[in-house]
DNA sequence: ATGTTTGCAAAATTTTTGCATGCAC
DNA sequence: GTGCATGCAAAAATTTTGCAAACAT
């Protein structure tokens, strides 16, 4: 059972929307793609080599879709286009990147300790908080090894 | 005393590229903005009206240049253009924003709680942190009261 | 049947690049 | 003087839009 594609399913009936192929096959290029940061292009890519009758224009209109829907994220990585990921709700939350500022390479790690932060700002400044994003910059492990091994200093902190 | 623009001519210097009135100009158009958030073509708007001459290019070559070296900071709000606020730098690491999910204002909050998360990262993951950027998204106070008065629920909070 | 969605092509928007001229060093 | 920086115009890249045809309900 695919819980995902039974949410897409679900809100399309809630909203009124229409249930097409192509709705359903690109949905289904996020679930099957080992990448899980697309962007439009890479997401045409993986759903012409399914149904290559499919227009750019389509990707970009589901892709907005979905991301009301909440059943995708965009994501930006100052890369000069936006991505997008599956928005696992209770996991997303929790969900952030590490961005190498080296080798742009982005992994994943979850931490649940700005839930915290997050009822301080909602008494403090009397925000309703309903998603956050956080992206930290920095030097993955490989490149510290590399830059270790070729004798160079690793970069300046920035933390004061 | 102007310590950012002397930054500027500092690292101008160091790194041996060139004071041009234009990166001058430039700087200055963000130390006077009213706004801190700024798109090329804003700082397009702003520098045209004490340098008419200047083109937009050099703009976009300036803001990339400055964020080499630090000066700027780039940020993405989701609104398809980069936007950048002067990189206060003691300051800068403990400055996070609020983005309205309803009327699109940006606001800032302060917090410091994230250098503890930074160092479990370094721990677990062996990432370098040299920044981070965290984007938190809701209802600011305003849009909440507007919504309370029309008897808008106040949407889903993701929390799980 | 009807109104939404699609594919295509064209347009819009943001950003980048090539090149001759100008300016900082 | 030399070479980096600028302004302009053109190009590139990403995203959006208009419209007739196709499709889901």
């Amino acid at each position: 059972m695919n819980s995902t594609m039974e949410k897409l399913k679900e809100r399309i009936k809630d909203k009124k929307y229409k249930l097409t192929t192509q709705r359903q096959t690109i949905l289904q290029a996020f679930i099957d793609a080992e990448e899980n940061h697309l962007s439009a292009e890479d997401v045409y890519g993986l759903v012409k080599q399914v149904a290559p009758e499919i227009g750019l224009a389509t990707i970009y209109r589901t892709l907005d879709l979905f991301t009301e829907l909440d059943l995708l994220k965009r994501l930006d990585f100052g890369d000069g286009r936006n991505r997008y990921e599956l928005n696992d709700e209770e996991f997303a939350h929790f969900h952030h990147h590490l961005i190498c500022v080296k080798c742009n390479e982005v992994s994943e790690f979850e931490d649940d300790m700005l839930e915290t932060l997050e009822s301080i700002i909602a008494k403090k400044l009397n925000f309703h908080t309903i998603d956050h994003q956080l992206k930290v910059y920095g030097y993955c492990s490989k490149c510290q090894e590399k830059m270790k091994a070729a004798g160079e200093p690793i970069g300046p902190t920035h933390h004061a």
